[in-house]
DNA sequence: TGGAGATACATGCAAACGCATATATCTCGG
DNA sequence: CCGAGATATATGCGTTTGCATGTATCTCCA
């Protein structure tokens, strides 16, 4: 048994409890206006990313199955949020930007939510920690991608 | 404008990918079984929490609605993996338990699932950031609770 | 003590989701 | 250059979710 299981499991717990106390806590808050949280999360991710953004791609973003995603780009689309264009390079590709309305929308939610996140955060730890948390974090969110040991595990030898 | 206004966003940032990234990482995993990851945290919950568990107590834990998190409660008892009893000292209140099935169920997919997590936190995290993460998402966890600041906001004068 | 408001959970219903699969396009070895 | 398999997205369909609201019970104070 690796020495650091209950570490590990520890931690992993600590950080979903965090994660479902802070969602819950944006989620009840007054800020969402017309759009919903997952909704805003799809925005941001276009908003950050250099568009025009492909389906996948967000899709490695957020949490959501691929049929769901595309369904929800669609809404976002008929409401006037988000263009779909097709890919030029790629026919079976889409390409995915924010309108003006949708970029307008972005950046109102994203300053009010950004001054919860603010307040939620900084209330309880120290900017020390807030730094280390992010680098923590950034790491766990790299992809392991280690095909090599991935292929040991399936007894393939080179 | 608050000092770790950036650092606050980036951290919770960085915290939602970490999230995101583990959690497909798991449910991509074969060692579900018969149980969704969301019946899992549930399962999980009660096992954990001394049972019996209250259902707005196990709401607090769980990322759902409390309609939401009834019926999937009403899907467990009907396959025989948790109990439902009523509360003798509130006729309100429901008790759950998870029946002898329900906590087999809960050792076996635990047992690996705590597996996947050790190995994917343990990748590429010393001991001691894992230590630092528990810290720090664990004050995150708790709830911030300070009613005097939200009546301040709200023009509430003592 | 009784009744107004709070709390705990359940239910009706429309919207959204995930799984399986279809469709269209791309990539490559032969 | 062609066809097999891979990749990107869409669609059918049954299940699950959230919102609004209903019902039962509890709390507390006038």
């Amino acid at each position: 048994m690796p020495a650091g299981r209950h570490l590990a499991n520890n931690a992993w717990e600590a950080l979903l409890s965090a994660h479902a106390t802070l969602i819950k806590e944006f989620a009840a808050e007054d800020i969402w206006g017309e759009i919903s949280m997952r909704e805003y999360d799809v925005l941001y991710t276009l908003s950050k990313g250099g568009e025009p953004v492909r389906l996948s791609e967000l899709n490695r973003h957020v949490l959501l199955s691929q049929p769901a995603l595309s369904r929800l780009v669609d809404r976002l689309a008929e409401r006037g949020i988000v263009e779909r264009r097709s890919d030029p390079a790629d026919g079976r590709g889409v390409r995915l930007a924010l309108t003006a309305a949708g970029r307008g929308l972005q950046r109102q939610v994203g300053r009010r939510h950004a001054r919860s996140v603010a307040r939620a955060l900084t209330a309880g730890l120290t900017p020390g920690e807030l730094r280390d948390l992010e680098t923590i974090c950034l790491k766990l969110a790299r992809p392991p991608a280690v095909p090599a040991a991935a292929d040991q595990e399936r007894g393939i030898r080179p």
